[in-house]
DNA sequence: TTTTATTTTTAAGTAAGCTTAAATATTTTA
DNA sequence: TAAAATATTTAAGCTTACTTAAAAATAAAA
């Protein structure tokens, strides 16, 4: 299974989660920053292989091997992510780009002691979960964005979903990390602007950053 | 820098340094497993990108860079190595395939947080000098084959080299490992067989397993 | 030294993973 | 609902990294 092959899926996968689903192939080109027609060529050869179905001008649904595919590539990079983020001083940001590249050339065997190491981590250091070695995610996901969270409300930071360097050097700098509280102190013009309180620091957030920031309720 | 040009440059760096000299395509070829035809292609493409020189059915020579680049996956690999052997509980066979993979994943950022981590270790598990940031090897190697060294003397074990499964775990079932020693007990036929005494154990090693290990005098 | 064996090189071809440009279908909006 | 905008697909083409088969050169053996 190549590179390539287990982005593909993975994208997919992710997006499913949590976008608006939309796995069209012109929505996961964009995702791998490749163009649309090399998306359309992947998928045909994929459901060739059985890892998606695909029907023309239809969203792309990854069959129960493809979900399998992307889930054991999702455990290795969170496993990888936790392992980094213990072992070494390094930025969320840089630690997830290694985690890219390293999930891919990493053994069932490998993956199976890091996570003895961790002692079996459930999640990541972005909240993320990690399946286990069947790829099953035994955690359930309550959390919801925080651009559809309640003013007044306080939460506890669940998940950071990005790959953007700013927002996790952002979250960094302002305590916005796993597990910490947080207060809606106020919305603006139909959650456009989220005001927040984390410790005592006050922050005005964009939806650009309050998408990806994930919370459960208090 | 792809994996396959890596490993190219690699393949002559090590070549270069413990074989009967010999880095013509074919013999670069067979340590890949790639046809002679591959080798020789791709000898031309990185002769175009200044890594080597080639000239017709000679020997390819690294340029400067090519040593360099060489030097720099090397050391990730063996770094890798040190830390796999220092982290986990695996074989020194499984520990050398997980290393070969993510050689070619690792940030040059990445690799100083191992070493750091590992407080810049100049040897890996098989006793192979890592190189250091600047692809530097500053111990120098006073070593020889076990196939070379003399009878009745006993020896430090300097190095394992080796891609092969079985060898390394001959070695480990017989106590043979990185800085234990060793007696040559008796000779045979031309080296071509080599009877050592490794603690209370008597050993007797053909050449193909002698050749792979290197010694230092006591 | 000449024949034979081995290597190296060239040539032609393949698969994966991309690209751009044009054709076709779908979606949006007026 | 028809026109305009957008997205998807098809088609043709490129690069990398291989392959096999044949030609050419080198190395070994008689």
């Amino acid at each position: 299974m190549s590179v390539a092959v287990e982005n593909f899926v993975k994208a997919i996968y992710n997006n499913d989660k949590h976008d608006i689903k939309d796995t069209k192939p012109g929505n996961i080109a964009k995702k791998l920053g490749i163009s649309n027609a090399a998306a359309t060529d992947m998928a045909k050869k994929l459901a060739a292989r059985d890892l998606l179905n695909y029907e023309k001008y239809q969203e792309l649904q990854l069959t129960d091997k493809g979900v399998k595919m992307a889930l054991n590539v999702i455990r290795k990079h969170r496993l990888w992510e936790a392992f980094l983020f213990k072992m070494f001083d390094m930025s969320l940001h840089d630690i997830h780009r290694e985690a890219e590249l390293l999930e891919h050339q990493t053994s069932d065997l490998l993956a199976e002691k890091i996570s003895a190491y961790l002692g079996h981590p459930k999640f990541d250091p972005h909240g993320d979960p990690i399946p286990n070695a069947n790829g099953e995610i035994t955690t359930k996901d309550t959390s919801i964005s925080l651009s559809e969270a309640m003013e007044g409300k306080t939460y506890t930071i669940a998940r950071l979903m990005s790959d953007d360097k700013e927002f996790f050097e952002f979250c960094t700098q302002n305590g916005i990390k796993y597990r910490n509280t947080l207060t809606i102190t106020k919305q603006f013009s139909g959650n456009k602007m989220t005001q927040i309180l984390v410790g005592t620091n006050t922050i005005v957030l964009n939806e650009d950053f309050t998408k990806n920031i994930y919370v459960e309720e208090h």
